[in-house]
DNA sequence: GTGGATGAG
DNA sequence: CGCTCATCCAC
């Protein structure tokens, strides 16, 4: 790799395409000023912070315990998180309770919170079993959102992209950029002088001041180290951060020389300042400490957030300089998508030789090879994209049964208790955004060593989601999909939602769910009433066949409704449960205005059953559902 | 729409 | 390593 070169005005180069492509770019005060660059931004700075030991973090923080405790997390006999002073005593994900134990008797061991029966919300039960109770992660769901809230509010400039329960990625590029003309205010004009305009590079950029701003790793690693890392397979110990101290003894001696600042680093060592301090407010506010990744691209900020953990005071930097040598001896099997099978084949063919052209890769693996390709070097034309309120395409609920079901009402049981949980989750997200539908619900089951097989069905709008309302479909997918054979011998259960997503008010109605529906003969602008997406009988035609098709009378104004004809595809029985809570629906959003009409109507409220009465508040949760057997 | 494959943690 | 969760794609 090229040595770094010196932004200079007398230098003959003139920043082309080429250029993006290089560790080391030319960049000028059109780059500067520019505002739309994205992903060919040669200032683009990238951050990707996450938790360390999430889980174990979010317990710490509820027990209030402190970080020198050693705690880890379970899930019924297996470790699912280890704290870092847990990881002290050599304790590891991989480890059995028992030897934990013995590793470290004083260790602090906490179940994750489950289902219960009769309970109505997940909690923490000093007993669990895996045949009563259902995982509940939701407590680390909320933990999450309240963490990248915060993260939000603090770096509103930034782009966020929330990638995971536990990290997300930041785009500084644009913060960075105006404290970049704050802060150095000539680079604001194209001097007169400069031989090709706008065109011209950057004057050389001052000192860097590292000091405090993160670990910058280093262009030239010493001889030795690095390639340990490789071996003992993200075990952090005593050993490993005795070798980091030396590493970083090391480096203070040789890094003053080796490093000629470009622009780019003085953007990384913005953003660290920024992710600093960001940080630093997550950890004071809400008990969270991070490990974060600065580089130019998503990519290297994943794997440079994970060279040093844990990571509380500062973030890791990784200088386009450091690039090559830092990505020399790092194992394919860490590169995020590169950790399963695809990892494993270019692994061996890169062993097989040592020249590997991309048109070879291409013809050996296809599209794949180009992001490898690039990768490789330092590469990655991915966004930090804000997924704003829609952050999940699917919520899924599954239990494993220790011991198979046998019998259709121990089917019946769980699908209401998974239910339960999507109901739940999805009425909470919808807090957030009120339009939010799940087009299909998935219903997985695995007889004994089979592979499983799974059945889905349309789910139609509703502006309240019931456990009922969910469980009813399900248990329809249920009967087709397991019958009601004596020996069904189910090991495995799952429910999902899919194709979430933000909908038009317009097309929120069972109407708009129905396909080829005639029913609605009159325009939509004869009224806003949300009654009249059905006709009830006083308004129909009398040649029409309403008498055959599933019809509803409601209670309360004795109008019955059908209907449409043309409802292929869609399960009567649910489509008339749709109907009918959107009817009630009506009554309630009548009963509001009525009683004021300052009241919004608000998603998720409770619907009174019967306003007159004192308000019988309908169980919540999956209470109802539990010890029904 | 169904079912399988893949991957993260 | 068992479990939970998520996405993508061939058919």
């Amino acid at each position: 790799m090229s040595s770094p070169k010196k932004p200079t005005w007398t230098g003959k180069a003139k920043a082309t395409e080429r250029d993006f492509n290089d560790l080391n770019p030319i960049i000028t005060y059109r780059h500067l000023f520019a505002q739309n660059l994205g992903v060919r931004d040669p200032l683009r700075v990238i951050a990707l912070c996450d938790s360390d030991a999430f889980y174990a973090a979010c317990e710490m923080v509820r027990l209030e315990v402190d970080k020198e405790t050693p705690l880890v997390v379970l899930q019924w006999e297996a470790l699912i998180a280890v704290n870092y002073a847990a990881r002290k005593f050599g304790i590891s994900r991989m480890d059995k309770l028992k030897d934990a134990l013995e590793r470290c008797p004083h260790l602090k061991v906490v179940h994750v919170a489950t289902y219960k029966e009769g309970e109505k919300e997940p909690g923490y039960w000093d007993n669990v079993d895996t045949n009563t109770h259902k995982v509940s992660l939701d407590y680390y769901r909320r933990e999450s959102v309240k963490i990248s809230k915060l993260f939000k509010e603090l770096l509103v400039e930034c782009e966020v992209e929330k990638a995971s329960i536990d990290e997300a990625f930041f785009d500084f590029s644009k913060p960075v950029r105006e404290i970049l003309l704050q802060r150095y205010p000539y680079l604001a004009t194209v001097p007169p002088n400069a031989p090709d305009g706008v065109d011209t590079p950057l004057p050389p950029p001052p000192p860097i001041h590292w000091d405090d701003l993160g670990w910058v790793i280093p262009i030239n690693p010493p001889p030795p180290s690095e390639q340990v890392e490789e071996e003992n397979k993200g075990q952090e110990n005593d050993i490993d951060q005795e070798k980091d101290k030396v590493q970083e003894d090391v480096s203070s001696s040789w890094k003053d020389e080796e490093s000629i600042p470009t622009w780019h680093d003085v953007a990384l060592s913005i953003a660290a300042e920024l992710m600093g301090s960001a940080r630093a407010q997550v950890l004071q506010k809400l008990g969270y400490s991070t490990s974060a990744g600065i580089a130019r691209n998503k990519f290297l900020a994943k794997l440079t957030a994970s060279y040093k953990k844990p990571n509380s005071q500062a973030g890791s930097i990784l200088r386009n300089a450091a690039i090559p040598n830092y990505l020399k001896p790092i194992a394919f099997r860490k590169i995020r998508f590169l950790g399963g099978k695809l990892g494993k084949a270019f692994a061996q063919e890169y062993d097989a030789s040592t020249v590997t052209p991309l048109d070879d890769m291409q013809n050996k693996f296809g599209e794949e090879s180009i992001w490898v390709y690039e990768v490789l070097r330092g590469i990655d034309r991915a966004e930090v994209k804000d997924k704003g309120s829609v952050l999940n395409k699917s919520m899924l609920a599954s239990k494993n049964l220790p011991k198979p079901i046998k019998n259709a009402s121990e089917g019946h049981h769980w699908i209401r208790v998974l239910a339960a949980e999507l109901a739940l989750r999805l009425n909470d997200a919808r807090k957030e955004s009120p339009n939010l539908w799940p087009k299909t619900l998935v219903l997985h089951a695995r007889k004994g060593y089979e592979a499983g097989r799974s059945k889905q069905a349309p789910f139609p709008f509703t502006r309240e989601i019931t456990v009922d309302y969910i469980a009813t479909l399900g248990d329809k997918l249920w009967k087709e999909l397991v019958g009601n054979n004596v020996a069904m011998n189910v090991s495995s259960v799952q429910l999902a939602f899919t194709g979430i997503d933000v909908t038009e008010v317009g097309q929120q109605s069972i109407e708009g769910f129905l396909q080829n529906s005639r029913v609605n003969k009159r325009s939509r602008e004869d009224g806003i009433n949300p009654d009249q997406h059905f006709q009830s009988d006083n308004t129909r035609a009398p040649d029409d066949q309403s008498n055959i098709r599933p019809s509803y009378t409601c209670p309360r104004c004795s109008k019955t409704y059908h209907l449409p004809d043309a409802t292929s595809g869609v399960d009567s029985d649910v489509a008339l449960k749709a109907l009918r809570m959107e009817h009630e629906d009506f009554h309630f959003a009548q009963d509001l205005t009525r009683e004021s009409d300052q009241v919004p109507i608000v998603v998720g409220s409770p619907r009174p059953l019967n306003k007159n009465k004192k308000q019988r508040k309908e169980p919540v949760g999956i209470e109802k559902f539990f010890g029904r057997k």
